[in-house]
DNA sequence: GCCGTTTTCGGCCCGACTGTTTTCAGTCG
């Protein structure tokens, strides 16, 4: 798939022009239709083949020829020319805090300045200072900037952020008398897998009080911006904090204009000029009475006058959910409270650190109605997989278990490795006995794609393998996903009606959003797991559920959402219930 | 360069903060 390698190529081709000055409309259609690319699960080399690109939204005949062209040679010709008149360390100099394309192109052209090492040199020689439009301000930005490039440029987990999140909501509640509302906004509200800054959304009638507290927290290390709504600021972790103070009649206005994504808003403003509106943080507003508010008290009516249904954080990517939302047709998403157990988690037999009753005892006080406990198999020697005779000892210890609980049963799972050839890590009359498989690469990552796609479609054939667990082996932060055929995968699952894994674990979610939605299109059951490995880690779920929620998915479309009995009913018959 | 519920030309999202200026440009989200 070369999707991302040219989704890559467009956006600095877009960030290129920006600096060669070009038209900012032409511009803005190169990131436009990069960002197309990039959420594309379709091959586009294939749509390239059939002459179906341009029913991409935002690729036109021009980008469509450029995206054909690097399909048959690897090169596109306007890319190639800009990288060689501007050279590509540009582009790194405008990831710089404080440095914009008109900056880069003075910096450039005046001083011949076209790296960040050469930015550095510079500016620390106090170069730019005397410079027209700069300062000895600017200067000195530029050189913090650069000093902190690498902290702005990590993106948190969910968890962290969730965790950095909770802490200020609380202590500047305690703080600020004068604090109305304080709601998390931006990517951490829309539930995206990793979140780059925080932003908080607060109503006060003494914003000076509010705005004081937030810059003065003791582990500000920076203050990156200070007025009268607003404050930035950067926390010692190096993560960057946005806080605004609205008036209360504006809160749903500013609450939709903060949780974003910039897509979905630039998509709905889009929408609101044609139908003679302005939208801004403030409120929605008719063209010709710009004083006067239509709507801006709540989300729900801001939605609501634009014609639109309610549309739910989670999918607010401008990836169809404006146009469903036109036409009533937004699924009902899937909610915690939909879930009845979990198929897959470990207990301190293997590399867990809780018991299995204590495990259980955990699900059981979440309000689920079954649990599967899914320890690793034999060969994966690193994390003590099961050998047969504990795994039989484990089979007895569920049954003493479910003989003392009512209204709840433990069943027996297993996380079982998916070995080089495509067979599985226990044999056939062991798999059996199991009452839930979950079949799963751990090694042997680099075979690559045509052999890890024949592997894993192998095992599907299994007629025991239930599930597939973490299917592209992405490590957020730190492994790339493996290389593997989505699409022949996705038909297999889908003939053979073994499930897909959304796995909750922070740094996997894994499959991701658009990878389940695709799955789900294809009539692949989905199942969510916690992949725990402690009984905290079972609110893991959360995670699992808000993914499943960002690739649209309904309870009707997820195996957590049955009954015992219907689940064994699916896992014995092999049809597609949902 | 894309796109069409005022269609094949003429549009294309909006505001806050900073630092440079002395009314505004650049950056950011």
């Amino acid at each position: 798939m070369k999707n991302r390698e040219i989704s890559t190529v467009l956006y600095e081709i877009s960030s290129l022009l920006e600096i060669d000055q070009e038209n900012p409309f032409r511009i803005r259609a190169y990131t436009r239709a990069a960002q197309t690319l990039e959420n594309l699960t379709e091959d586009v080399e294939s749509l390239a083949q059939k002459d179906a690109l341009t029913q991409l939204p935002g690729v036109g005949k021009g980008i469509a020829e450029k995206i054909k062209e690097f399909c048959s040679t690897g090169k596109m010709a306007e890319y190639e020319h800009l990288k060689q008149k501007y050279s590509s360390g540009i582009l790194e100099m405008m990831q710089i805090s404080g440095m914009g394309p008109k900056r880069t192109r003075i910096l450039f052209q005046k001083l011949k300045i076209d790296s960040v090492e050469k930015l550095k040199e510079a500016a620390q020689k106090g170069w730019l200072k005397d410079l027209e439009g700069f300062g000895a301000k600017i200067e000195e930005n530029i050189l913090k900037g650069i000093s902190l490039k690498d902290q702005f440029s990590k993106r948190m987990l969910l968890d962290e952020a969730l965790r950095i999140s909770q802490e200020i909501v609380k202590t500047l509640s305690q703080q600020c008398r004068s604090l109305e509302k304080i709601v998390p906004a931006g990517s951490l509200r829309r539930w995206k897998e990793t979140v780059g800054d925080l932003d908080f959304l607060t109503v006060s009638e003494k914003p000076e009080e509010v705005i004081h507290a937030f810059t003065h927290r003791k582990e500000v290390k920076r203050v990156l911006a200070e007025g009268s709504t607003k404050a930035s600021v950067l926390l010692d972790r190096g993560v960057q904090c946005d806080l605004r103070v609205v008036p209360k009649e504006s809160f749903g206005a500013a609450l939709q204009y903060f949780t974003g994504s910039k897509e979905h808003n630039v998509a709905l403003r889009e929408l609101a000029l044609k139908k003679g509106l302005t939208i801004n943080e403030y409120g929605l507003y008719h063209n010709d009475d710009k004083k006067k508010s239509v709507a801006g008290k709540t989300e729900e009516e801001i939605y609501k006058k634009l014609g639109l249904e309610f549309v739910p954080p989670e999918l607010r990517e401008n990836r169809g959910e404006i146009e469903a939302a036109q036409t009533k047709k937004l699924p009902k998403l899937i909610e915690e409270k939909d879930i009845r157990g979990d198929f897959h988690n470990h207990t301190k037999l293997s590399d867990g650190t809780h018991s299995l009753e204590e495990m259980a005892q955990k699900a059981k006080e979440k309000g689920w109605e079954w649990f599967v406990s899914a320890d690793h198999s034999q060969s994966l020697k690193v994390a003590r997989g099961l050998d047969p005779e504990t795994l039989w000892k484990k089979k007895k210890e569920i049954e003493i278990l479910n003989q003392k609980w009512n209204n709840f049963n433990v069943l027996l799972g297993s996380e079982v490795d998916i070995l080089s050839d495509g067979t599985m890590d226990y044999a056939d009359d062991i798999l059996k006995e199991i009452d839930f498989v979950v079949a799963s690469v751990h090694t042997g990552f680099s075979q690559g794609e045509e052999k890890l796609t024949e592997r894993i479609v192998k095992a599907m054939g299994n007629p025991y393998v239930d599930i597939v667990g973490h299917l592209t082996g992405r490590l957020l932060g730190s492994r790339e996903p493996y290389p593997i055929q989505l699409q022949r995968i996705l038909d297999a699952a889908a003939k053979t009606q073994t499930a897909m894994e959304i796995n909750g674990q922070p740094q996997r979610l894994d499959l991701y959003d658009s990878y389940a939605q695709s799955a789900k299109g294809l009539g692949v059951p989905i199942v969510l797991t916690t992949d725990a490995h402690s009984t905290s880690q079972l609110d893991y779920m959360t995670y699992a559920v808000a993914t499943a929620r960002r690739a649209w998915l309904r309870k009707e479309d997820i195996l957590n959402c049955l009954s015992l009995k219907e689940i064994l009913d699916w896992k014995n018959s092999g049809v597609s219930i949902l």
